[in-house]
DNA sequence: GTCATATGTAAAGTTCACCTTACAAATTTA
DNA sequence: TAAATTTGTAAGGTGAACTTTACATATGAC
């Protein structure tokens, strides 16, 4: 699943750091999501979507449905 | 965090077996997220959003917002 | 060119989402 | 009330989400 993290923190010139701070993750994590190493628990997506101001169907791409 | 999937299952008249085997899942997986015993993950939580016509917003409460 | 800041990578550990199996209890139906 | 369906509970296992620590590289300021 993609996710439009890295795009967003950068528009916003937010760093890593600044972010997982943000979000109580550790900077691991933010890395590990934005090179799309796996996927966010359903709280840190909510965590991350009212960071960004936008619904968790925004923020990550639920594209071509991954369910059969 | 809680969810209405419990709620929107029964309103519907859909067995636990048949939700589960919906969302690809097992029947212990739905009874462990209606009685709150864990959280969806994102992916799961997408497919039972788009189960049920709704959104993730609408079908998890993120209300009080679990993080400090 | 050095210092600080930001990013990336790697390894090992913990927790939890989800599974499998099995059985018990409640509810519906005949 | 017996049989079938639905729901609940318990226990142990796997993989992935997230952690901690450490180091390496890139970038920019001075």
């Amino acid at each position: 699943m993609q996710n439009r993290i890295q795009e967003l923190r950068k528009a916003r010139k937010v760093t890593q750091q600044e972010l997982a701070d943000a979000l109580r993750v550790t900077r691991q994590t933010i890395i590990s999501l934005e090179s799309g190493k796996y996927n966010a628990s359903l709280t840190l997506a909510h965590k991350a979507a009212q960071f960004f101001g936008i619904t968790i169907e925004e923020l990550f791409v639920f594209e071509g449905d991954e369910n059969l």
